[in-house]
DNA sequence: GCCGTTTTCGGCCCGACTGTTTTCAGTCG
């Protein structure tokens, strides 16, 4: 059992605990031990192994590591299975639901007999919610919306969880399967869409049926779907499903173009393929007239041989690339190389997991030209934010390993809270010398569209805010994005200056795709920051650049593409005059 | 349930925000 399930179980036995009414300090120890399991950089089950007591993991005692002991070892709990039998099957699913806490889930329970979602929506429906003492209109119709946001983001898979699902797929048949060739993932995982229903790959092979074979053998295969001799498809541990194609080798080019999609995009090239007398499928070009084949050997061809510049998969969403492409005009898409620092980074001063040196030293390994450690402001004090004085210290830290790195510049940063007013965390004179502010929301999410636009705009007339940290605030598949009117916001952030963050870790994505593009061609200076929590979130840069892919960005939209001595005079211009100067260097 | 130690039990994070009520409880981060 790996380290994300047992903090899965040990936060359900803490939300189980809560409606049980248990003593809070014993709930926290649960909730606390999972955190220390996320955070903690080994595997329990490689530690049993080796022989390490759990207990030197700090919040874990003996009671827990009793627990996780048992659970690394049998794969069960007995322990939770018998606190689970105690409440309804559907009261942790009732608890999810933003805005219904352990209070609320007990008296629905109790003094409604409420014990799932869909008895959850019967009792908003016939009145009975908003009989209960305490709720109110406004409560009720947040709980409603809330249903609503959880049923439409359905079975889809977010993408941190479907890639590396998919990735591990494509190394186990390239690992058992001898005769499977070419081996990709395709559909929406190519595109880099946020997220997706299935996962789906493609091969070739001159014996398709052992690769069936293999493809079902896999340990995470739980049901076969349908098997056929070319195609076989079939669901995962959690429901989620996956398929697999076999096609041949002569059709790899237009089959892996198909396949990729999405929809649209490829309704609207076999449109352009007709327009030119050629009829488009998956395996290639026939010419009309004659019933011609042409032979196409890989997906750039196809694209060639249509007139087309090489449409890369990101951009394949039916939103004007194909026209683009007819102009010569698709982007040179920003790439990972492209990025020359990382400017949102956590350490353990507030509530990163590893130390600021070795943050640093990660990012000087990853030959960064510039790092800027960004902790808590102290409006967040679950996250351990940094009073002014803690504030002062750390800056005096960043200071000196800044002399320790010659070769990389580290800034002291702070991602400093919006308050509900959009008055910001630190007074001016506190942030003036600070050299990289972010200014991020993490409060009063639920405010109306005018109070949220005009609270966010007030922060970025800050002289000394640099740029907004995910703007939307949205946790994929788990909180919905703020509302605000995005396009006026856009157009402020250009006219002050205030640059505007892609945050890439993978939960938020945020800004998304459609707002990457809409801010860009407003002119807005974009970054893309890891928001990393740990040396490892640095990776998350890769979720950043292919979300800013799908926004159409080239390196030149973005601020941290910069080579040192140029972001050094980004800085140095006076943020007013900072669009422009931005624009100017290109 | 964990931790630190005053080695046997007391202290453990808390401020912002919302909705409801009208002084506060519940939720969130």
């Amino acid at each position: 059992m790996d380290n994300n399930k047992i903090v899965e179980m040990f936060e359900d036995i803490a939300d189980l605990l809560e409606v049980k009414g248990e003593t809070v300090f014993v709930i926290r120890a649960y909730r606390n031990a999972a955190r220390a399991i996320d955070k903690y950089p080994k595997q329990l089950s490689n530690m049993l192994l080796e022989g390490q007591d759990f207990r030197i993991i700090p919040g874990i005692g003996e009671a827990i590591s009793d627990k996780a002991l048992e659970l690394v070892s049998t794969g069960r709990l007995q322990y939770y299975d018998s606190l689970i039998a105690e409440f309804p099957s559907g009261i942790l699913e009732i608890m999810q639901i933003s805005g219904i806490g352990p209070k609320t889930t007990k008296r629905l329970w109790n003094e409604l007999n409420v014990t799932s979602l869909s008895k959850l929506e019967e009792s908003l429906d016939n009145g009975s919610f908003i009989s209960l003492s305490g709720m109110g209109k406004k409560t009720s119709d947040n709980i409603r919306l809330q249903l609503q946001f959880q049923r439409d983001i359905g079975d889809s898979i977010p993408l941190h969880v479907a890639r590396p699902l998919a990735g591990m797929m494509v190394d186990f048949l390239k690992a058992n399967c001898s005769v499977a060739e070419n081996i990709m993932w395709v559909g929406g995982i190519r595109r880099f869409e946020e997220s997706v229903k299935e996962i789906k790959l493609i091969c070739t092979s001159s014996n398709p049926e052992s690769v069936v074979t293999v493809f079902l053998s896999m340990p995470e295969i739980r049901d076969a779907i349908s098997t056929d001799t070319h195609e076989v498809s079939a669901y995962m541990d959690q429901g989620i499903k996956v398929s697999l194609q076999i096609v041949d080798e002569a059709y790899i080019g237009s089959y892996l173009q198909y396949f990729t999609g999405s929809t649209q995009h490829n309704i609207q090239l076999r449109n352009h393929a007709a327009s030119l007398g050629f009829t488009l499928n998956e395996q290639g070009l026939t010419r009309m007239d004659s019933g011609e084949y042409e032979s196409v050997t890989n997906e750039y061809d196809l694209y060639t041989s249509l007139g087309l510049q090489y449409i890369p998969p990101e951009l394949r969403q039916g939103s004007g690339e194909i026209l683009a492409s007819m102009g010569n005009s698709i982007p040179n898409l920003v790439r990972i190389a492209d990025l020359k620092g990382d400017l949102h980074d956590h350490t353990n001063w507030s509530d990163g997991r590893d130390s600021m040196e070795d943050m640093v030293h990660a990012a000087f390994q990853k030959n960064f030209q510039y790092l800027a450690i960004t902790d808590h402001s102290s409006g967040r004090g679950i996250a351990n934010g940094l009073s002014v004085d803690r504030l002062a210290k750390h800056v005096k830290k960043i200071n000196d390993l800044d002399k320790k790195y010659p070769s990389m510049m580290v800034l002291s940063g702070t991602e400093m809270d919006i308050r509900s007013d959009g008055s910001l965390d630190y007074s001016d004179d506190v942030i003036e010398s600070i050299d990289w502010v972010i200014a991020s929301i993490h409060s009063a999410m639920g405010q109306d569209s005018k109070t949220m636009t005009e609270r966010i705009q007030r922060a970025m007339n800050n002289p000394n805010v640099d740029v907004l940290g995910h703007l939307s605030t949205r946790l994929l598949g788990t909180r919905k994005p703020i509302e605000a009117d995005f396009e006026f916001l856009f157009k402020a952030a250009a006219d002050t200056g205030t640059a505007l963050e892609i945050n890439a870790s993978p939960e938020r994505l945020d800004l998304k795709d459609s707002h990457i593009k809409l801010a860009r061609e407003l002119g807005v200076p974009l970054v893309i920051s890891s928001d990393a929590h740990s040396t490892e979130g640095i990776e998350n840069l890769e979720f950043g650049v292919g979300i800013a892919r799908r926004g159409w960005c080239e390196a030149r939209h973005i601020v941290n593409s910069l080579p040192r001595n140029l972001f050094l005079q980004y800085l140095k211009t006076d943020k007013s005059e900072r669009t422009r100067f931005f624009a100017g260097l290109v």
